[in-house]
DNA sequence: CGCATATCGCTTTTT
DNA sequence: GCGATATGCG
């Protein structure tokens, strides 16, 4: 079977699971042996192919599901991966433990082996805050000044060695001096050494440790080279170079490694993934087989023109050209506004229109470059009373609520959790100041025991006085009551006792803020997400590898987003604003990292650009605020380099060309004005605004939004619930009092936020 | 201990 | 210009 017949062949009755795929696909799909590189550019089913391939592997018996090593990036990937096998080859996809995100599998692994790094088989997996806070303990231990050596920079070095697959041992001199003047090599051993010693890992652990017994223990790679007979891996360009040696290392003998990717889309270089890796797959696995999909099921040919001549501009590629059936559909547009507020306005106008016309808000986007830029869009769709949904920023398990949650759950699940014990101690506020902790970490010391122990044990002595000495006992007695409880309780029951007995939930709604009340509403969703699980262990090891929670919202949403947030996604509808030099691409890409980074933005845009199926709307804008400073700034290099037959140009600008001449030159020119009122047409400079001030431009000037145009002004109703005066609640802004009414829109002084105008529909009585 | 003021820094983000 | 953190004072 390994025949690579075709496709069309008439004798062979087409399996299921091929059904649908296009010849290069089909390819894809059959070649099982050997290594494959499949080039997949964006929207070309490129998941679809390796669904296919996954199940025909497992119809065709070539392997187990247990035989199969399949590593996404993410815990999304890796959920739709599954369930689309599901659907193709029914329920043994349950079987197949080796399937999920690089992290998920490496800490597998891991659990069997720890003894062979120095941790037991239960390690915690500690996230980015408690390795701070741990670092930050060492610098100060090590009496280095943290403000002169931030715990931060010492962070972010040692994921960067971790990356790379680098030990303490591996640094040279040069990377010993980026911190602290040669102590990098120091503090990371130290670190490493006070994670052991707190049984402890964190994610970049994970796969070094993996890799360290790879590299010294023989038996254990060649069982694992046994074991998976395929290999498959997603989003090849982003793997850094610890999941490039893992992967080769474990393909080494068997040499049947398929990977997809697509080097346009690499736009993860500043977290450690290296293109690299998947432009020399072809010199790493000898006589691999290279497929490309270029046939794009996704967007209009304007779109894909436009990304594609855009691309084009870089120079490190392997080259792909996608193509499409469809015909027809609009231009890529490109707006250019006055300023920030004018764009967001703007944006919630076009959507405004597109949902009269019975466009759902669901299949409408806004993709950013930065998290900044949300806010803006975000104040607008307030006021305008637009559903949005913004993706990212604080995801829900970073939450300071959660991670208390969580760390409370810890210590009840393992006692010796310093860590969690350090979080909690004090949370809520009971009294308990640094001299007792610093008392306890003395006697944890001395005494070699955990820290909560430790806290017990004080108890017994003089050492506290008597204040501390009765909190701090309740709290140990707490903990052993709740410990005594995990037996019979179901974990989401022992949540809810401990979030109630320690007095948790009580300092929140002593609160009253609009805060608290939100975080009192994530408790519960973590609560309710707890009831899947049967121990309070398996919760947590999900939890510490699955840092995400998207709760399926079940009202229609325009979704606002950042442009890597976006990867992978699509959406009939794409507005692109803040296509500005200095925005996107970004000020710190063109300062730093030259000719590369300045290739990446360009990736990013094409990402971005790729995501539309229908239509694309790329904004820029004039003046912007940035920092709080106003600053102009002229059109994105990127617009200019759009092919001209592929998008359509307007500007609204009531200057006109002299306006934007004078952002070109980067002064104000003091006569704008004047020149304004007398420019038609400009000659223009410079490959982006050519084409925009070449347009007519507008009279009028648009600058204050009309009122009558927004959806919220045709449906103004007011509420008769609501009168000046009363006191009312915004789920964004909190408490206030309603000082003027005009049909639905109200004008309300929030406690917190300051004077807001806001839609009625948005407000509760308090 | 808790509250007030000063100070920093500020792209992207998964696990 | 804002928001999160660190320090000093009551």
């Amino acid at each position: 079977m390994n025949r690579p017949d075709s496709p069309a062949s008439p004798n062979i009755a087409v399996p299921a699971w091929l059904d649908g795929l296009n010849p290069p696909q089909r390819e894809a799909v059959v070649t099982t042996e050997g290594p494959v590189l499949m080039l997949a550019g964006a929207g070309t089913g490129k998941t679809a192919a390796l669904t296919a391939r996954l199940a025909n592997l497992l119809r065709q018996r070539l392997a187990w599901p247990s035989e199969i090593l399949c590593v996404t990036f993410t815990n999304k990937a890796a959920r739709e991966m599954r369930e689309r096998v599901g659907q193709l080859i029914g329920p043994s996809v349950e079987g197949m433990p080796w399937l999920g995100t690089f992290h998920s599998v490496a800490a597998k692994m891991l659990r069997r082996h720890a003894e062979l790094v120095g941790l037991q088989s239960n390690f915690t997996i500690i996230d980015t805050d408690d390795q701070i806070r741990l670092l930050k303990q060492l610098i100060v231990a090590e009496g280095l000044d943290e403000k002169r050596w931030p715990a931060r920079q010492l962070a972010g070095l040692i994921d960067k060695w971790k990356n790379r697959g680098l030990n303490p041992a591996d640094l040279d001199a040069g990377e010993n001096e980026a911190y602290a003047n040669g102590k990098g090599q120091r503090f990371y051993a130290l670190y490493q050494n006070r994670l052991k010693d707190l049984n402890a890992c964190d994610f970049g652990d994970l796969l070094l440790h993996m890799l360290n017994i790879f590299r010294r223990e023989r038996d254990i790679l060649e069982m694992y080279q046994q074991r998976f007979k395929y290999v498959m891996v997603d989003e090849y360009q982003d793997t850094n170079a610890v999941q490039y040696l893992w992967l080769r290392l474990l393909a080494q003998t068997r040499k049947n490694i398929c990977v997809v990717g697509d080097d346009d889309q690499s736009i993860y270089s500043w977290r450690g993934a290296e293109v690299a890796n998947i432009l020399r797959f072809e010199k790493d696995f000898p006589g691999a087989k290279v497929i490309k999909l270029e046939q794009n099921y996704r967007s209009t040919p304007h779109i894909l023109g436009a990304a594609s001549g855009l691309i084009a501009e870089n120079a490190e590629r392997l080259g792909k050209t996608l193509w499409t059936e469809r015909n027809g559909g609009d231009k890529v547009r490109v707006i250019g506004i006055w300023d920030g507020p004018e764009e967001a306005r703007r944006i919630g106008e076009e959507i405004e229109r597109l949902e009269r016309e019975g466009c759902s808000l669901d299949a409408v986007a806004i993709l950013v470059r930065a998290q900044f830029q949300t806010r803006e869009i975000e104040d607008r769709f307030i006021q305008i009373g637009m559903a949005y949904r913004i993706v990212g920023g604080f995801r829900f398990y970073e939450r300071a609520e959660i991670r208390d949650a969580l760390a409370y759950l810890r210590l009840i699940a393992s006692p010796s959790d310093d860590l969690a014990f350090e979080r909690i101690y004090n949370t809520p506020k009971r009294g308990l100041g640094d001299k007792t902790l610093e008392k306890i970490h003395r006697f944890a010391r001395a005494q070699g025991m955990p820290l909560l122990r430790a806290a017990l044990e004080i108890c017994d002595t003089d050492e506290l006085p008597t204040r501390a000495r009765n909190t701090l006992l309740a709290l140990v007695r707490d903990f052993a009551r709740w410990r005594d409880a995990a037996g019979t309780l179901v974990p989401a029951e022992l949540a809810r006792t401990m979030l109630d007995e320690s007095g948790y939930t009580a300092a929140l709604q002593a609160e009253k803020s609009a805060e608290a009340n939100g975080r009192l509403e994530n408790l519960s969703e973590l609560a309710r997400a707890m009831e899947e699980y049967d121990t309070l262990g398996d919760f947590l090891e999900h939890v510490s590898l699955v840092m995400d929670n998207d709760r399926s919202e079940d009202e229609e949403k325009v979704t606002v987003m950042t442009i890597h947030a976006a990867k992978g996604l699509e959406f009939d509808q794409v507005f692109l604003p803040g296509w500005e030099e200095g925005v996107f691409p970004s000020q710190r890409a063109l300062d730093e990292g030259g000719l590369a980074s300045l290739e990446e933005e360009r990736r990013l845009a094409y990402v971005a650009i790729t995501r539309a199926k229908k239509r694309c709307t790329i904004l820029h804008a004039a003046n912007r605020r940035i920092y709080g400073q106003w600053t102009s700034s002229i059109p994105s290099r990127f617009i200019g380099e759009l092919p001209g037959d592929h998008i359509e140009e307007e500007t609204t600008l009531s200057g006109g060309a002299s306006l934007w001449r004078a952002q070109w030159s980067e002064h104000s020119d003091p006569f704008a004005d004047v020149a304004r009122a007398q420019a038609g047409r400009a000659a223009s400079r410079g490959p982006g605004w050519q084409r925009a001030a070449a347009q007519t431009y507008d009279p009028t000037p648009k600058r204050i939004a009309e009122p009558g145009r927004s959806a919220a002004s045709f449906a103004s109703k007011p509420r008769a619930d609501i009168a000046l005066g009363a006191r009312v609640f915004h789920d964004k802004f909190g408490y206030g009092t309603v000082a003027a009414q005009e049909g639905n829109k109200l004008e309300i002084d929030f406690e917190t936020a300051g004077r807001k105008r806001v839609i009625d529909s948005f407000i509760k009585p308090a």
